[in-house]
DNA sequence: TAATCTAACAACGA
DNA sequence: CTCGTTGTTAGATT
């Protein structure tokens, strides 16, 4: 559920919150979670700390002193809490990590979470992280970067959008109104846009998850300490608006099927044909 | 076109023909054939004699000596021509390998040939053949190997026998008549065979490309001395027979489409349900 | 509502 | 009649 500015927030809070602090231990209360047995995630990483977080995609990369890795990735929901020295602990939760202070923070995966422990030789080459693409945030994501990234897919502008081996960290939320602020249907070919639909998709794209990062992210993914972001339901266009006017031109928004998921749209401002 | 009978065959002929002569020149009259400059063929196998002809798949592998190996598939058909000394050589080919002795052999592709010549320590990586699987006319192609192969794939039964990285050496010709024998439907899924199915189709497979190879290949597939084999059109049991009666039960034989190919099949004798 | 891997399948190009 | 690449879809997963 999490997209990048989320994403961006809560690596942004981890890194501020437990930099430089040594790790206690590691909690494993659900295997699955992770790719190395409970025990030896306290072997690995008693004594060193976090020293720096950042994002690769919709995945956080929390790189500690001595070498290891942890990769963090909130499936299709998660709540990730840093409590204070001697602050009550959320009942529930997967993962927890500990620190020497007696802060720390937890993990509660709704679906599909994962938090992995690699080594300095195995990151680059971890399955699930190393083919994410660069994400829209990143300075290095210019006009040039995304046209050719763009030229000549034959796939659908938002399976394009939504494959993180493409772009990294758009999901099914933020797309919806992307989609619309550069008048593009979801399931219009990539290779049938002229390029000043394909620049107005770049600066939807960039412009739309920036705002939501500068006013801290959906307000329904709590931060790192709880508190809901700036970014509210009321500030969709016509994403989850099926039925509702369209606010540029007051057409009916349509909610349809787009492969497994659902796509919210204006059908007169982004026709198909 | 040619299968793995017609492969075999080939191969045969081509390392009696050709072994322990030194080659004087190559020529290549169409560079799309090939993975290295023209000129440097020569340069890397001059002198250089066939030691062996193998075949992996429908690929044929000629190992010289000094270590280099030549890689010929014939696409969508292709004549493969030996020359004796002084003989005439057909007007058009692609490509053209001449002995010392002032024999040597041509190869004109009808459509997507390769001839491609790689180092030993290239040839395991090359990669058009470095995936081919086994072929069911290998020693090693055992009921046990066939077995295990086909354990719990929920693919169709010909895309099972065509895909060659699973078996190799089957192409869209002997595949209709495999499958009449063993009474499968081409689309049926083979988790839905049961064990007596499985192996009527395993003796088909090695049991009609055997025979073909025993007949010396399909006779519209001339050899390497241009001769045409033994097995022909009145060979085939429901391939392209569409409209004539089953041999067995006198149905009328059916052509459908399977993805992008044709198949043949008896109604009857082979129930899809 | 949301994420990603995989297998199988279709369309396309060389 | 070939085969690799790309993209789509359905099913699976905690």
């Amino acid at each position: 559920m999490a997209e990048l500015p989320e994403i961006k927030r809560l690596a942004r809070q981890m890194e501020e919150a437990l930099r430089d602090k040594p790790i206690r231990r590691v909690e494993i209360l659900q295997e699955k979670c992770t790719n190395v047995p409970p025990a030896s995630w306290g072997e690995r990483v008693r004594g060193a700390s976090v020293q720096q977080v950042q994002n690769k995609g919709k995945w956080i990369v929390l790189a500690l002193t001595g070498g290891e890795s942890i990769l963090l990735s909130l499936g299709m929901g998660a709540d990730v809490f840093y409590h204070r020295t001697g602050e009550a602990r959320p009942e529930k939760y997967q993962v927890r990590v500990e620190l020497e202070d007696g802060s720390g923070f937890t993990a509660r995966f709704w679906w599909f979470g994962s938090f992995l422990l690699v080594s300095r030789q195995e990151l680059g080459e971890e399955p699930n992280t190393k083919n994410i693409a660069m994400d829209p945030l990143d300075a290095r994501f210019t006009w040039e970067y995304f046209q050719s990234l763009a030229q000549g897919r034959r796939t659908q502008v938002k399976s394009f959008l939504l494959n993180q081996k493409l772009v990294g960290g758009i999901g099914n939320m933020y797309i919806h109104d992307i989609l619309f602020l550069s008048r593009v249907h979801p399931q219009k070919k990539l290779c049938d846009l002229n390029e000043k639909e394909v620049e107005a998709l770049y600066h939807s794209v960039r412009g739309q998850l920036e705002m939501s990062l500068n006013k801290g992210g959906f307000s329904r993914e709590p931060d790192f300490y709880g508190e809901a972001g700036g970014y509210t339901e009321k500030d969709f266009l016509v994403g989850y608006r099926a039925g509702k006017p369209c606010p540029v031109c007051g057409e009916a928004v349509e909610q349809i099927k787009t492969g497994s998921t659902s796509s919210y749209l204006c059908p007169a401002c982004q026709p198909l044909g």
